[in-house]
DNA sequence: CGGTACCGTTAGTGTCACTAACGTTCTCGG
DNA sequence: CCGAGAACGTTAGTGACACTAACGGTACCG
């Protein structure tokens, strides 16, 4: 008999995580961040996309054409790992990549018009999994929210 | 000359990050939780420790001795990984790994008095850390933020 | 007694942020 | 003008982490 997917921390009975633990702001974060991560990258597998698909589609949106390295430097993707992000844009026909006549060192990366409707279609989904998110909360609460992990990414970014 | 330690994201002149991203809370928190995940580890490997001596530890102390599984599910850490996590508590002889007399399968983990005193010492490490961490909140936007966090992950916990 | 479930342990997976090194191409100071 | 250094795209690899699979051993229950 088949059983039910294993599941080995099923948090049964009585968890009891110590209040040391669950009150540190780091592990509240990467906890979460284990759980937010699941849920969007299963999310967006379900529209055969990943999250840096959506990173580079909402900067060449925004921002319009770039270099992959610009692109890298927009998005927070290494530039290493741009190549294979892009080659599956490609792929889907949603980017196309072109060698820069001006500088034969870049390629020059356009959102086409399949590549704007899909982003479209994934700020959609975002939309939906967010809500699912924050489904906890208020409006008002998830704007604090937000407002707060900005404050403190800004800190940590512009100083690092 | 020697540079400085490549960087391949600097940051440098205008990153410009597209708003859809930046307001994305899904987005904030795994950017955020990088840069704490750093923080801390660094800060604990300053104290020859890691992020789950801490939990076992704080676990031990309190609520008693328990079984590896039992640990296992208090801390939220695999059993798989426990066992690497109580061989270097053991060498460091901040704990102790007995075999349960009542049941052959279990070994009983009991936190030392070397342990106690190690885990005291983490504890300040870990609220400078989180001092750091938080710096740009005042202590009010602080507690918030926990209370927002805490609901998201209960939300998200029980319902898994 | 026999099946099922739990125990500790070993090994392995996939993802992620990140580094290193490459050959190529551009830039710029001397 | 040319030579050093930097930026580009690309390939490969690292280490940490969450998580799964399977094992031999032990306990529990009908």
């Amino acid at each position: 008999m088949i059983r039910d997917e294993a599941a080995d921390l099923p948090d049964g009975g009585a968890p009891k995580t110590p209040d040391r633990l669950r009150r540190r702001a780091s592990r509240l974060l990467s906890q979460l961040t284990v759980r937010s991560d699941r849920l969007i990258t299963e999310g967006l597998a379900r529209a055969d996309a990943r999250k840096w698909h959506y990173a580079v589609l909402a900067s060449l949106q925004e921002f319009g054409p770039g270099s992959q390295a610009e692109l890298s430097r927009r998005s927070g993707i290494y530039r290493s790992d741009m190549v294979g992000v892009l080659n599956e844009l490609t792929e889907r026909d949603l980017v196309e990549r072109a060698p820069d006549p001006d500088d034969r060192r870049r390629n020059i990366i356009t959102i086409s018009a399949q590549g704007r409707r899909r982003l479209r279609r994934l700020d959609k989904v975002l939309d939906d999994l967010h809500d699912e998110l924050l489904a906890p909360l208020s409006p008002a609460e998830r704007d604090q929210l937000v407002r707060l992990l900005i404050r403190l990414l800004d800190h940590h970014t512009q100083s690092s």
